[in-house]
RNA sequence: GGUACCAUGGCCGAGUGGUUAGGCAGCGGUCUGCAAAACCGUGUACAGCAGUUCGAAUCUGCUUGGUACCUCCA
């Protein structure tokens, strides 16, 4: 465990980097919106999947404790704002004749496959809103008493003009409230609102609506902010350290969020707002909205008519590792394959570390001097808002520095050995999760004890064809052992094979 | 229309007022029976225009182009 260093994070409500104070000394609590489980999970769905996890493991290998709650959304998230709008997973279960949480389950166990494909550790608590409904019950009463809330036919709703008196709603999202109700578009079956700015905090339900619940106003459903509020505190308290989600959740989503809680508890609960930005296609956003999405399963399995190949999960976690959280990344065959060959180098010079030679004599101080600047520039981008690609980019450093450890270019001895190893094992694999998925957490089952022995054995009589110069026998073993999947590297001290 | 944000070499993508990001591709070389891998060398990139400055791709203004949010979205 590496000693505890401070961390600077981007806080969207101050629009600046500031350094992490966790309420709780040596703790961290945080809160990640999760998916609305209607649909298999996307590109665009790694990215805070794989962002989140990287803060996790780095606050964890700093040495902190961390409570990593990731919600799943199973009720409550309408297709539009209006009173007629659809509940997405009762309509999905309408389309395929099934019982809404069927579609809830089937889809939840898809996007821990994907997520676990990823590499991505899974969160401490993975709270379901139509679990928490008591909860959001509790949290609506709160806000009716404190006179930020209204009945209106059985629904209800939060006031924000009222609110805004004494708050200042669009301090996540930096909107001024009078432009926003002058702005919004209308929406059909409005009526209920007082202003088109307020949000449900509970629905009542329709005839045909399934999932309900009674209520002191209707029966109903609650609204889908207000999921969130309900759990964050239930789970790490009144007050939480760091709550993330995409940046399309901002507005509405977070601002009502942080709204409720101001409401309810009389502050806004959470210390650090985290957004991770958009992953793109051709320039624009990926979404299920806009029809562009590509899925994690199409990607990791090629079955999608703009991908011109299967790109595992590792290279899609490397692609996304190696843009900045907060810039936009654009998808592209070009970018994934680029991503695909880094990622190989690397993880070779990964496993290349362990068997390196080292000099018993002194080595040049300047070599020593140079691992040790690569290791603290690795720390120091970690720490300085998550830079994962600056990390990466002196990651690179270390694997050339490897190679040419190997190819005896350059002379290292145990020590400077120990520190290369420790960044391997605890940054790209530990901080990172950039693992061989053959021995990787994937768990693919290869028996390399015996696999290892049988291919020795072929190499063995390739060694003695290349000694009599027989070069089409072991031109033939190395083609077939291709064609097999396993590749052959011919060096100076002998021949190495991978699985590809 | 309102509010933000972005524009970097062939592609992806960091970053900073003056010194090499990095990955992938390309080119030249080393090694090698060949191949693969690896290593070495190699790119005078920062949308345009004007300004601030000894010096700007990095700050300011304008112009152009693009994106996101304001409906649901990670």
């Amino acid at each position: 465990m590496e000693k505890a260093r401070e961390i600077q994070i981007y806080n969207t409500l101050s629009r600046s980097k500031e350094v992490f104070e966790p309420i709780t000394p040596g703790k961290v609590g945080l809160y990640v919106c999760g998916p609305t489980v209607y649909g298999d999970a996307h590109l665009g769905h790694a990215r805070p999947g794989i962002t989140y996890d990287v803060l996790v493991r780095l606050f964890r290998h700093l040495g902190y404790k961390v409570r990593y709650v990731r919600n799943i959304t199973d009720v409550g998230h309408l297709e539009n704002d209006g009173d007629a709008g659809e509940d997405k997973i009762e309509k999905k279960a309408r389309l395929e004749q099934l019982e809404p949480m069927e579609i809830v389950q089937t889809y939840t166990l898809r996007f821990h496959d994907a997520m676990r494909k990823l590499n991505t550790y899974p969160p401490s608590i993975e709270p379901r809103a139509s679990g928490h409904i008591i909860e959001q019950i509790a949290i609506v009463k709160d806000i009716l008493d404190k006179g930020l809330a209204y009945i209106s036919n059985g629904s209800v709703y939060f006031d924000v003009c009222e609110y805004s008196r004494s708050h200042n709603y669009g301090a996540l999202s930096g909107r001024n409230l009078e432009d926003m109700i002058s702005n919004t578009r209308v929406l059909e079956g409005q009526d209920d609102k007082h202003s088109s700015a307020d949000f449900a905090l509970w629905k009542k339900a329709s005839a045909e609506h399934i999932m309900r619940w009674p209520s002191p106003w209707s029966d109903g459903f609650p609204g889908w902010h207000l999921e969130c509020s309900a759990m964050s505190a239930k789970y790490l308290g009144d007050e939480l350290d760091i709550h993330g989600g995409g940046m399309d959740l901002m507005f509405p989503h977070h601002e009502c969020e942080l709204a409720q809680n101001t409401a309810a508890r009389g502050k806004g609960g959470v210390k650090y707002w985290m957004h991770n930005n958009m992953i793109t296609i051709n320039g624009q956003k990926m979404g299920k909205s806009l029809g562009n999405f590509i899925t994690l399963d199409e990607l990791f399995t090629g079955s999608h008519k703009i991908l011109e190949q299967a790109y595992s999960p590792m290279t899609v976690r490397f692609f996304i590792l190696q843009a900045h959280y907060r810039s936009t990344l654009d998808f592209s065959n070009e970018a994934l394959q680029a991503a695909e060959k880094g990622l190989k180098r690397m993880l070779q010079a990964a496993k290349d570390v362990k068997n390196l030679k080292v000099a018993a004599s002194v080595v040049e101080k300047g070599v020593a001097d140079e691992i040790q600047q690569i290791r603290e520039n690795i720390y120091t981008a970690l720490c300085d808002d998550l830079n994962t690609p600056i990390a990466l980019s002196y990651l690179f450093d270390t694997v050339r520095i490897v190679n040419q450890v190997k190819d005896g270019t350059m002379i290292i001895g145990a020590g400077e050995k120990a520190v290369l190893e420790s960044l391997f094992t605890n940054i790209t694999d530990g901080v990172l999760g950039l693992v061989d998925e053959q021995t990787g957490a994937d768990g693919a089952s290869v028996n390399t004890k015996v696999l290892d022995g049988v291919i020795n054995m072929v190499l063995e009589e390739r060694k003695v064809a290349k000694a009599t110069k027989d070069w089409a026998k072991s031109d033939k073993i190395r083609d077939d052992l291709k064609a097999l999947g396993i590749g052959i590297k011919d060096t100076k001290d002998g021949s190495e094979w991978t699985l590809e």
